[in-house]
DNA sequence: GGTCAGTGTTACCGGCGGTAACACCGACGA
DNA sequence: TCGTCGGTGTTACCGCCGGTAACACTGACC
C-alpha cells in the first residue's frame, strides 16, 4: 500500500542522488566522498547510506547507469565490417574515447575495489563482457583462455589508459588516442612477437 | 623502559622499520596501517614519519628493497635461451610466481598509488624496465610504441594475476600458473588475432 | 485521538594519515 | 658545576573518512 506512493518516490529520489554522485565524481574524481555527495544532494548522509548501503553500493549504481551507455558504444564497435583487427582496434579506440570524455568518473569506477568479493564491479563486468565477445568471436564456448584473455585485455587497456590520461597532450610523449589505440592493437595482434623474429 | 638499543644509528633503525613493514604487510596486506607498522616495530608514528616523511615513502622504500630481487629474476628470465616467446613466457611466469609466493606485499605495492605524480612508484618502476627491455630486445630506442607495450603489458599481467590470486586454486575456475603464464603469452604473441582469422 | 511506519535529521563512533608540542638526555663551553 | 642546546623519543591531538545510533517529525489508518 504505502510502497505504490513510495516506489515511484524512491526512484526518483534515488535518480536525484546518483545525478549528485556524478556531478561530484566529475568535480573530485577519486577524493569524492559519501558526505561531499550528500552535501551536493542537499540531504544527509544516512539518505545516501539507507539507498546504496555503503560506498560500494553507491559505485556499483553509479556504474550500472554509465555502463549501458558504454556497453552500446562498444558493441557497436565490435560489429565493425571489415577484419577482426579492425573490429579490436574500434572497441579499444571507443573504450579510450569514453574514458578521455569522462577520465574523473572511470578513474573513480575502476579504483581498486576492495577485497570482500564485491561481485558486482566495473571492470568484473566489463571482463565478463568481454569473455563473451572472445568466445563469441572464436565461435567455443567461455572457458579459462577466454577469461584469461578478457581480464589481460581489460587491465591492459585499462594500464595504458590511465597512464596515457595523465600525461600531458602536448608535452614530449604526448599521443593521440588514435595511436594509442593502434599501438594496443598491434600489441594483440602479434606485433611484437613478429618484430622479434 | 625503552632501553636498549645500543645506538643502531639511522640505516640501522631504518632497515628494522622496513623489516616491521614487510612483517604488517604480509600480515594485514592492503589495510597495513602506519600505526600497525610503529606498533609492529616497537615505535610511535612520528619516528616512522621521521624516516619516511608519509606513507607513500614507506611504499615507495618497501618497493625499492624488494625489487632489486625481483629486477634480477626477471632479468634472468629474459636471458633465457631459446625463442623469443619462450623467454617472454619466462618473464611473465616468474613475475606470477614472484606475486604467488607473497601476495600481500605485491597486491600493497600495486595498490593504486594515488594521483600526486609520484614519479617513484612499483608500477611505474616496472614499466620502465619493460621499456627497456623491449627497445633492446627490438634493436631500437625506446619510443612511444615501447612505452605503450611495456605499459600495456605489465598492466595485463598484474591484472591477471591479480585477479588469478583472487580465484579458489581448487575451484572450477583453479588454474595453474605455467597454465595462465602460457595462456598470456600466447595473447602477446597473437593467438586471439590467428584464432580469428 | 492514539498508534505506527516511514522519512528526515543531528551527533556520534572508530580508524585513518599526519603533526604539534613537549620530555628526556648526552655533549659542551663558561 | 652549571646552563643551554640539538637530537631522539613520547603523548595527545587534528581533520577527514566510511558508517551508524538515536531521536524528531509527519501523515495514514483503526
Amino acid at each position: 500500500m504505502t510502497e505504490a506512493l513510495a516506489l515511484p518516490d524512491r526512484s526518483a529520489r534515488r535518480a536525484a542522488l546518483l545525478d549528485a554522485a556524478d556531478r561530484v565524481v566529475a568535480r573530485e574524481g577519486l577524493a569524492a566522498s559519501m558526505a561531499s555527495v550528500a552535501a551536493e544532494a542537499g540531504v544527509s548522509k544516512p539518505i545516501l547510506y539507507r539507498h546504496f548501503g555503503d560506498k560500494g553500493g553507491l559505485t556499483a549504481a553509479l556504474a550500472e547507469r554509465h555502463t549501458a551507455r558504454l556497453w552500446e558504444v562498444l558493441r557497436a564497435a565490435l560489429g565493425t565490417s571489415g577484419t577482426p583487427r579492425d573490429r579490436v582496434e574500434a572497441t579499444v579506440g571507443a573504450y579510450l574515447a569514453a574514458i578521455e570524455a569522462q577520465p574523473q568518473l572511470y578513474r573513480f569506477l575502476t579504483a581498486r575495489e576492495d577485497e570482500p568479493e564485491q561481485v558486482r564491479g566495473f571492470t568484473h563486468g566489463l571482463a565478463a563482457l568481454l569473455t563473451r565477445g572472445i568466445a563469441l568471436e572464436l565461435g567455443v564456448a567461455p572457458g579459462p583462455r577466454e577469461q584469461v584473455w578478457a581480464r589481460g585485455i581489460v587491465g591492459m587497456v585499462q594500464a595504458t589508459g590511465d597512464w596515457w590520461l595523465g600525461t600531458d597532450p602536448r608535452g614530449a610523449d604526448g599521443l593521440a588516442r588514435e595511436e594509442l589505440a593502434r599501438h594496443l592493437t598491434d600489441l594483440l595482434f602479434g606485433a611484437y612477437g613478429a618484430a622479434t623474429r
